[in-house]
DNA sequence: TCGTCAAGTGACTTGCGGTCATCTGGTGGC
DNA sequence: GCCACCAGATGACCGCAAGTCACTTGACGA
């Protein structure tokens, strides 16, 4: 979970994090200043000097918590994405009425509308973030998310009665596949962006949560109807 | 397209590539080399200076030929894409009997395996290759992509005959974002892979031909029960 | 109060993408 | 067949950002 601006300025940090609870509450200070960067520009304009600037810290503190630059967006990415895993879980757990595959293809996709920082960076997951990672450092990760996948799969399955067993954490890969693919090809670099501005190209334009939707609902219709 | 070893030893490039056709060999041989080394590592691992060496060139003739990394691998990414593009038209046209939504998942899967360079080069378009080239750059394969994926898309339509209007390119764009997506999953970087061994992660662990078959297949079941 | 040592620092190293002043071989004109 | 020209080729060099480490300093316990 990221901490919040109020958190923030809870407390002024001792020079030197000693405790424990310090030295958490600055790694929370780095990846909060990582994410404001990264918000706003992308993974190569993150220069770990500026994130190291913006935290008031000398650049080779930011290493002292965090080994590498991947290791640092990968820490990030894990807050936001269980901090998601934990907002779907409530909506799926709260939501009243009857569940259909079209309501919870909305569902999903809604709560993922303005998780743009989430979802580019699930989409470099293996393809930048793993690299340059020891294996230790990405266990505890893919444990985490093997368990959200099967406890939050298992929810999935519950709501729509069509799923059988296995349903549930499978429509999570392939919602991870869409979310992936679908963040590429809607929330493309700049340049890109500007290009597909020309009316020629316009059918190249994709509209993620419209997109992920429609895909999810045929998947789930799919799924029902066999 | 990329040239095979037989048309590399047809005949020995002079030193100096003035005529098109020589600067065109020269650019394949880069190409070659690119995607040779590619195969075996990732594309941080690739270095210019390496691609140079392999194709025996001073490093700043490979950049006489293609103007960063980027544009380099976003142009290897072309000529893959397209000649799988053109494979997949042949596998559509000349396909005798019936066609149902499992035959064409099937197919198009099928047609991908072996294609790991393709589509890993797939998952890192927008991630990586499009930064850091410029909208000239960019704009021909834009082009070329928007006409492939209207000319194949048509191709699908015809072939099932529950397909709407435009329900093809979408199909389409919906396979690059499972590919995108499930190449991210099955194709792991070499530290994940080893962790994957793991038993207790095994539901992590992702079959690239048959998950595809699967979503694509759920899919186009979904798309026909409509 | 003060000694200890872990936290913090930033100048330095490394390595790679990219540049450019210089060189040279193919070609066209004679 | 010779030569002048210049586009193609070269590789030493540059800039920049990740990552290191010998040194400094402040929190805490004795």
């Amino acid at each position: 979970m990221v901490s919040n601006t109020a958190a923030k300025a809870k407390r002024a940090l001792p020079l030197r994090a000693r405790k424990d609870e310090d030295k958490e509450a600055r790694r929370r200070l780095i990846l909060d200043e990582t994410l404001a960067l990264y918000r706003s520009t992308s993974y190569a304009d993150v220069k770990m000097a500026d994130v190291a600037e913006r935290a008031k810290l000398a650049k080779g503190t930011v290493f002292l918590y965090f080994p590498t630059k991947e290791a640092l967006f990968l820490a990030l990415l894990e807050d936001l994405l269980f901090s998601w895993f934990a907002r779907l879980d409530g909506l799926l757990e709260h939501g009243e009425g009857r569940w259909t595959g079209a309501r919870l293809a909305r569902t999903v996709a809604e709560s993922l509308e303005g998780e743009e920082s989430l979802t580019r960076l699930l989409a470099m997951l293996q393809t930048v973030l793993e690299q340059n990672v020891t294996a230790q450092q990405v266990l505890p990760f893919k444990e985490r998310l093997l368990g959200a996948l099967l406890s939050t799969g298992a929810r999935v399955e519950q709501r729509l009665p069509f799923l059988k067993e296995g349903d549930g954490p499978r429509f999570l890969i392939h919602l991870h596949a869409l979310v992936t693919g679908l963040r590429q090809m809607a929330d493309v670099a700049p340049v890109a962006r500007e290009l597909l501005q020309q009316p020629h190209l316009a059918p190249l334009r994709v509209d993620f949560t419209g997109e992920l939707t429609a895909a999810l609902t045929t998947l789930l219709r799919g799924l029902e109807s066999r």
